[in-house]
DNA sequence: CTGAAAGCGCTAACAT
DNA sequence: ATGTTAGCGCTTTCAG
């Protein structure tokens, strides 16, 4: 058996009061302080965090629940997270979805049994009406990162993906391209929608031309975007393609090359999201760089937030803006 | 106040115990199962997993503590411990080494703290003696993914490195190549070690010639790769090049294209890790798959042992032999 | 199959 | 500054 505070309080001859009261930082007399530091190390004493935090019943921990932990473009978001919890004196522990459960929804219980006092969840799919529906209903410390809904009472921070590609677009605009083809994303990732209405608005708004044939679908992947290039250059036309993920343009790109264009020269390709990689092909991809580090903060700002205060917090949508990135896959037209 | 066993009881005219049982998958007559249902339900109640765990004194967990813990690379290594894991009703959580304390070290505690009942600890830097030291002496159930030490009384699990490199070598013999450079990693990694041994020992076995200036250092980067590829160009005379890594393989690569050099014509190139694009680049790597998924699983499996049995179990060090993936890299002089 | 009672290790009044 | 006491919510004998 490991040894408790009342085997500390008995080798340092005192009560566990006092052991208790020193261990979390209370004032004790020289002496004691001495005669319990010794007995601690003597016995090799560790506090069992489980009896305090019956008794305390919180926890000081958040959880993170991430669709899948190891994603590397999850990490800065994680880092945001990390640097705020971190000076609100809250540790991070991490579950991954794919392992354990299956759903977000079996993560809410987490709060429920004491694991820790607040939730994130991470994940850019789509959420079912279902975990909206169960967040709102049972009230506790979460907050959202990646898809939500503006009208329930739940605070959730996402990127604002249809500025990015508005940016991208009047980037276009901007060194003379009019013709504009768009690489659309995975009906089941939440950012597909606003992206792909992020680019009809973006061509309204500048007056420049729709063409049906100048959208197509993809996974998100490289194979994806080779394809979905192939695809647009049965119509060809365009003078710019706008793809709706770093991953599907350099597909596009590979498959430019392959069939001997050159890019800029013959098309300029822009991405979204800046991945490590984008700035290590060749050319060197303009893209929307993803503003992962705030979108961690926000989040992990919003939960100490509504952890610490019984009173109203605002519980809200927060799209963060991100930054255009230009580099040299476009070609200036004017 | 959140609902207890207590008031289940009161709800379903029946005592704690029988609750507890029930809630514990024990016997109970058919309708007080049925109150007991409706009661758990009406009160939305949630078992308090610190109560629990005071009293079990086990958790039911295994920790697993990354440097960083959104590295992709880990990503099959986390598989195959959850899939192990899972199986014998063990939940996984995550901490990463770069947020709450600093080093490994500071996690050992975990256990002692009724946290976790074990952990597992994954990084590919070279561990230190004082960490090594702590683990024998306080024999909680751990296992190292990585660096490790033969004759320590611990459990450890890592690519068999030497045999990779060895691998690569002789396949570059089998198909002609006779003159063998080398782009060795960083020092503070321990594979680095191992790899550049694996290096010498495979031109000693074969014959093969070796010179001081076809052994060039790196960052394990990209950037690494592509200066170590300069470097390594300004004796030249070697007909094959084996990077350490896949991230400097690519970097060479792209320095041996931007010299004017073709690959695998002039040179070729040969990495270690099979990275996801690894198979995506031109041309596509020659290179040894990292076994992540049965380094999981060996270390999941050893992790359990070692919590099952209370009595002597092998504690040593585990080296998975890795797999030699030829794709169009490499030239035949045959 | 069920209930009463003890106790896990700790914190938090309360009293001194 | 310190000791005494009660109790957090649960499991686990032990009786019945």
């Amino acid at each position: 058996m490991n040894p408790t505070i009342k085997d500390v309080a008995r080798l340092a001859r005192t009560s566990k009061s006092t052991v208790s009261r020193y261990l979390n930082g209370q004032p004790v007399k020289k002496n004691t302080e001495e005669a319990l530091k010794s007995a601690i190390k003597e016995l090799d004493y560790h506090p069992n965090i489980n009896a305090r935090r019956l008794v305390q019943s919180r926890t000081q921990v958040v959880g993170i629940v991430a669709d899948d932990i190891s994603n590397n473009f999850y990490s800065g978001i994680l880092r945001g997270i990390e640097k705020v919890t971190n000076a609100h004196r809250y540790h991070c522990v991490y579950y991954s979805g794919t392992s354990n459960h299956q759903s977000e929804i079996d993560f809410l219980d987490l709060v429920q049994e004491g694991q820790v006092d607040g939730l994130i969840f991470i994940s850019f799919s789509k959420r079912s009406q279902e975990l909206l529906e169960r967040i709102r209903d049972i009230t506790i410390p979460i907050v959202l990162v990646g898809d939500g809904e503006a009208d329930q009472q739940i605070l959730s921070v996402d990127v604002d993906n249809q500025y990015g590609i508005h940016e991208l677009i009047h980037y276009l605009h901007r060194i003379g391209h009019e013709k504009v083809a768009f690489i659309a994303g995975p009906n089941d990732i939440a950012a597909t929608e606003y992206r792909t209405k992020g680019y009809k608005n973006a061509l309204e708004e500048l007056g420049l031309e729709y063409k049906r044939e100048w959208i197509v679908g993809s996974d998100w992947s490289k194979e994806g975007g080779y394809k979905a290039m192939k695809e647009l250059l049965k119509f060809g036309g365009f003078t710019a393609l706008v793809a709706s993920n770093d991953e599907t343009a350099i597909g596009a790109l590979l498959c430019a090359h392959e069939l001997g264009f050159r890019v800029p020269q013959d098309f300029s390709i822009v991405g979204f999201d800046d991945i490590e990689i984008a700035r290590w092909i060749y050319p060197t991809l303009t893209t929307i760089r993803q503003p992962l580090y705030e979108m961690g903060e926000k989040a992990a700002d919003g939960l100490i937030n509504i952890m610490k205060n019984t009173d109203e917090v605002m519980k809200e949508r927060v799209l963060i803006r991100p930054e255009l990135i230009v580099r040299n896959s476009c070609k200036n037209l004017l």
